[in-house]
DNA sequence: CCGAATCCAACAAGATACTG
DNA sequence: CAGTATCTTGTTGGATTCGG
């Protein structure tokens, strides 16, 4: 994502808090993380390998819906940050292997907890855009329920 | 974020996997509350409101980087979705106070979570990526350690 | 003080076609 | 099989200006 926004703040400001924090917001490790789940695939490609290894063309019929071009990149992107592993062998059509590695296994933990939490509350979620939808559109608070 | 993409298989492999499945993959509730996370403030407006409620001024002092525009979009998504409640003062200035909904805060626990994983593992992935970057740059294998 | 409205640049990501 | 390369589009989000 972006690499140093500064808002709508002076930059006396910016200077100002970054004496404060101590650090440049922007450059949190966090929300670089952060940044990775919203990426639309990673968590669904290392969910998929959480049980077994699996090639290219076995990951992009798992996933159904992704591209070849992001499926590489996302994979990529992956490798780069350690959390898959990427092992090359050299047969007659050659086969690539994709493994989730300890690292990655460790973030299936919490990933795991909100995927639970998804699950478990996007009904209330829904409820909660449909009232807010209704009232927005003209719906006194009545008809919704 | 982008509704029904396709990838690159053609609609009748579409309709073979909607059968298969039983819905939509785009359509996913898990994906959907993935992708608020992806929205780059929505987690750090969440962990600002977790003890108190604050006013749209305070918020904006808070998480120091934002703009107007983003902050208004990202509690306006978060009140649709029930996360967080907007009351409105009229006093002479108006005030208006934002604060995290009982939905947002169960939301909370997990993400404290992958905040927790984040902050123990970003050293690795700095590691893993520093590495990454090296072989790809030409350093076979050296001077990285 | 709390926004809404508009404009615009940067980027994410889909479609398509080609390669070893 | 496992990608690359190129093109094009939609969306994100900052800057700025205006209103109640």
């Amino acid at each position: 994502m972006s690499r140093l926004p500064r808002g709508n703040q002076s930059p006396a400001d910016a200077e100002r808090i970054r004496k404060k924090l101590g650090f440049e917001p922007a450059l949190c490790p966090v929300r670089d993380v952060l940044d990775q789940l919203g990426d639309k695939w990673t968590v669904l490609i290392l969910t998929t390998l959480r049980h077994e290894p699996r090639r290219f063309s076995a990951l992009q019929r798992a996933v159904p819906d992704i591209s070849k071009r992001m499926l590489t990149e996302t994979l990529r992107s992956l490798e780069r940050d350690g959390l898959v592993t990427r092992a090359v062998y050299p047969t007659k059509p050659p086969s690539v292997e994709y493994a989730i590695s300890a690292l990655g296994l460790s973030m299936l933990a919490p990933i795991d907890a909100l995927v639970a939490w998804a699950d478990a509350n996007h009904a209330a979620v829904n409820r909660a855009r449909a009232r807010f939808d209704a009232e927005a559109a003209g719906t006194p608070a009545d008809l919704v329920a």
